[in-house]
RNA sequence: CGGGGUGUAGCUUAGCUUGGUAGAGCGCCUGGUUUGGGACCAGGAGGUCGCAGGUUCGAAUCCUGUCGCCCCGACCA
C-alpha cells in the first residue's frame, strides 16, 4: 500500500456549477501523487482571460482501503475540443494536468465530508445521509423519511402532544382538500399563499392510447392544504352559536403541501409534516394570551428537549403570517450563524372568524365574532436540530429527544468468548432499560450485527446516538465497559464498573444534555453583536470571499425606525431580514442606523433559512 | 420563468473529440481470515448507457428532438 502525501490544507471545499462536491487546489504541476486517480471532465473555467486556459477539473480517485472514494478538482491546461448546438458530451477534454491526489493521511478523521467551514449546506445533507433520515424522493421537493429521521419526528410529537394535552387542547382532524373558494375568502391569505397551492382538479384517471390521462373534472378546484384555517375556520363557525361554546382548543397533526421553488430535505419541502393548533376564544385578551401562552410552549420544548436556545419576538409586518395581525416566533441561530424560524403564533384577530363566520351570541345577547389562534411547528424542527449540533461525524441528537439513549456494542474478537460477551450485553440492556431518565426508561439498542466493531461504532455516531457503550471479552474479566459520549471526541471513553452504568446512566445523559444547550448557548452569544453603525452592520454581514462565502455574520441587534423600505433596502443588498423584534420589559431607544429617524428598540437582524 | 450545467450499475464515475463485444472503485451477496475505532483475501450478482427519432453494416459515442435533475437568479410564514 503506497503512502498518500497531499498538502492538505490547499484543498478547499468548492461547491462546483454541476453541483458536485469537490475540492480545490491551486493550479500549477508537480504535486506528485502515486495510485490512481481518474480524471473526468472539466467543470469550471478559472481564468478565461488568461493566454492559457486554465480549468478546474474535476477528478476521482479510487483508493484501496480508504473505504471510499475521494473527489477533488484539480486545475490545469485545458482545451475545448469541440462545440455545437444542442446537448455536447464530452466538451472538454483533457489535455495538461497537475497532479493531485488527495491526502490519505488525512482520510476518514471527520465521518462526514465536507466539513462544516468547507461547505455548510453540502455539509448538512451528507449528516442526513450518514445518519439515515432521510432521502429526497422521485417527486421534486418530496421526501421520504426513514425510520431513523421519523423516530425523531415521533419523539418530538410525542414531547409536545403532551404539551398541548396539558394545556387544554385535544386533536382532531380536518381534510387534506380545501374548496377553492375557501381559501378565497381572507385577501391578505390568499395573496400569501396562492402561488404555492397544488390543485386538485380531476378525479379520475382514464387509459388514453395506453396512457393515463386525468378525467372527471371537478366543478369546484380542491386545494391541497397549505395550512388549514379556512377549512378549520368552516368547521368551527358550524360548531359555534353561543359564548358557552368558546373556547374551541384544537390541535392537528398533518402533512401541509406548499409548492417550494427550491426545496431542501426538512427546511424547506413541498410536503412536511407539522402540527397546527387552531383556537377560537370569546374575547381578545383571552386569544392574545392563548398566542403568547402556545409561543412559550415552543420555547420551552426547544430549549429544555432539543437542547436550542431560541430567541423569541414578533414578525415584523413583512415576515407576517398572510392574515394575521400579530406573528410570534421562536428564532434559532444553527452553526452557519443563520437564523431559522423554528416555530410560530399567531395571533389571528377576527380576520378568519369574519371570513369564516365564526359567530357567537355573547353574554350581552350581541352577536359577535371569535377571535382566533394558530400555531405551528413542523419537520423543520429536524433541519434545525441537525444543523445546531452536529459536528463533522455525523449527526449529534439531545438525549431527551434521542430516539434511543444508549447503544451497546459487543466487541467478539474470540468465538470462545462470544457467547459471554452478547450475554452480558444484554444483561447490562435489561438492567439500564430498568432505570429511567427523565421519568421514562433509559431506551438501548444493542447492535449485535456480526460486523466490524469500527464499522458498527461510526455507524451509531453518524446517527448521533448520545451514548455508546462497548463491551469486550477484557471488559468481562475487569467488570468494566467502556463509555463514549456523543458530545466528546470520538476516541474518548471511560472505563466504568459495568455494576455503576445503570445508575449513572440518567446523570450523564443529563449531562449530555445540558452541555449541548450551553454549548448551543454560548455559540449564539459569541455570534450575537450589538450593531450602531451602517457600515458596521454592511461589514458585519458582507463575507470575505464573495465568491464562495465563509461562514460569517450572525446576529446583529439594530435599531430600525420600523419601516417596510428599510427591510426592503437590507433584505436587497444584504439578503438580512428582521428575523424577530424581541420582547423587551424595557426598550432601549436609540437611532436607526440606515436612516437617522428615531427608533423604539434594536431588533434582530440575520441572513436565514 | 431567465441564465448555466448535467444524465452510463445502489453511489462516484471511465469510455464520447476519432462509431466496432460497456470498464473501474465503493457498496451489495457467498466463503474464509478478522474484529477494543472506518479490515483483508478469493469468488459472485448487478447496466435496454434518461427517452424518442435519424445517420450507419454497426451508435453510450455523430445528428435532431424531448424529458429529468443540479447550480445561479427570480420567488418563498
Amino acid at each position: 500500500m503506497p503512502s498518500w502525501e497531499f498538502p492538505a490544507s490547499r484543498i478547499t471545499a468548492s461547491r462546483m456549477c454541476s453541483g458536485r462536491r469537490s475540492a480545490r487546489v491551486p493550479d500549477g504541476d508537480g504535486w506528485g501523487f502515486c495510485g490512481s486517480v481518474v480524471v473526468t471532465g472539466c467543470v469550471k473555467e478559472l481564468k478565461p482571460s488568461s493566454t492559457r486556459r486554465i480549468f478546474y477539473q474535476r477528478i476521482r480517485g479510487c483508493f484501496p482501503g480508504a473505504g471510499g472514494c475521494m473527489t477533488g478538482v484539480v486545475a490545469g491546461g485545458m482545451r475545448r475540443t469541440s462545440a455545437g448546438s444542442g446537448r455536447k458530451k464530452g466538451l472538454y477534454r483533457r489535455s495538461g494536468l497537475a497532479n493531485m491526489c488527495a491526502s490519505m493521511s488525512d482520510k476518514q478523521k471527520n465521518a462526514i465530508s465536507p466539513r462544516r467551514e468547507e461547505d455548510f449546506p453540502e455539509w448538512y445533507q451528507q449528516v442526513i445521509r450518514a445518519a439515515d433520515l432521510a432521502e429526497n424522493s422521485e417527486v421534486r421537493g418530496c421526501m421520504v423519511i426513514k425510520p431513523w429521521g421519523y423516530a425523531i419526528w415521533e419523539r418530538m410529537q410525542g414531547v409536545l402532544d403532551r404539551m398541548f394535552k396539558e394545556t387544554g387542547h385535544r386533536n382532531a382532524y380536518f381534510p387534506l382538500f380545501i374548496p377553492l373558494s375557501y381559501l378565497e375568502k381572507e385577501a391578505a391569505h390568499v395573496e400569501g399563499f396562492a402561488k404555492e397551492c397544488a390543485v386538485v382538479t380531476h378525479h379520475r384517471l382514464e387509459m388514453k392510447d395506453g396512457k393515463l390521462v386525468p378525467a372527471g373534472e371537478l366543478t369546484e378546484p380542491l386545494v391541497v392544504r397549505p395550512t388549514s384555517e379556512t377549512i378549520i375556520g368552516a368547521a368551527y363557525a358550524r360548531w359555534v352559536k353561543s359564548w358557552r361554546d368558546l373556547p374551541i382548543l384544537l390541535n392537528q397533526w398533518a402533512n401541509v403541501v406548499r409548492w417550494e421553488m427550491r426545496p431542501r430535505l426538512f427546511l424547506r419541502t413541498a410536503e412536511f409534516l407539522w402540527q397546527e393548533g387552531h383556537t377560537a376564544h370569546e374575547t381578545r385578551e383571552e386569544a392574545e394570551v392563548e398566542t403568547m401562552k402556545m409561543l412559550r410552549v415552543y420555547e420551552t420544548f426547544a430549549r429544555e428537549f432539543l437542547a436550542l436556545p431560541v430567541l423569541t419576538g414578533e414578525k415584523s409586518e413583512s415576515e407576517r403570517f398572510p392574515g394575521a395581525l400579530q406573528t410570534y416566533c421562536i428564532e434559532a441561530m444553527v452553526q452557519d450563524r443563520k437564523a431559522i424560524q423554528a416555530g410560530t403564533s399567531h395571533f389571528l384577530g377576527q380576520n378568519f372568524s369574519k371570513a369564516s363566520g365564526i359567530q357567537f351570541q355573547g353574554r350581552d345577547g350581541a352577536v359577535e365574532h371569535a377571535w382566533t389562534t394558530s400555531w405551528g411547528v413542523s419537520t423543520r424542527l429536524i433541519g434545525t436540530l441537525i444543523m445546531a449540533h452536529s459536528d463533522d461525524d455525523g449527526l449529534v441528537l439531545p438525549p431527551r429527544i434521542a430516539p434511543a439513549h444508549v447503544v451497546i456494542i459487543p466487541i467478539t474478537p474470540k468465538e470462545d468468548s462470544k457467547a459471554a460477551v452478547l450475554e452480558a450485553a444484554e444483561a447490562l440492556a435489561k438492567s439500564l432499560r430498568a432505570s429511567t431518565f427523565e421519568g421514562e426508561p433509559v431506551s438501548v439498542e444493542v447492535d449485535a450485527r456480526d460486523i466490524g466493531g469500527g464499522v458498527k461504532s461510526w455507524e451509531w455516531i453518524k446517527k448521533g446516538v448520545p451514548v455508546r457503550i462497548e463491551i469486550g471479552p477484557r471488559d468481562l474479566t475487569q467488570g468494566t465497559a467502556a463509555v463514549s459520549r456523543r458530545d466528546r471526541p470520538h476516541k474518548e471513553k471511560d472505563f466504568l464498573p459495568m455494576a455503576d452504568i445503570p445508575s449513572r446512566m440518567a446523570g450523564i445523559l443529563d449531562d449530555i444534555q445540558a452541555q449541548l444547550l450551553a454549548r448551543a448557548t454560548a455559540f449564539r452569544e459569541t455570534h450575537l453583536k450589538p450593531i450602531d453603525s451602517k457600515e458596521g452592520f454592511y461589514a458585519f454581514f458582507t463575507p470575505a470571499n464573495s465568491a464562495k462565502p465563509e461562514i460569517h455574520g450572525g446576529f446583529a441587534l439594530a435599531h430600525w425606525n420600523g419601516t417596510p423600505e428599510v427591510e426592503e433596502q437590507i433584505k436587497n443588498d444584504l439578503k438580512v431580514t428582521i428575523r424577530c423584534i424581541p420582547f423587551e420589559e424595557s426598550p432601549e431607544p436609540g437611532v436607526c442606523p440606515f436612516t437617522g429617524a428615531p427608533s423604539r428598540q434594536r431588533v434582530v437582524w440575520a441572513k436565514s433559512y
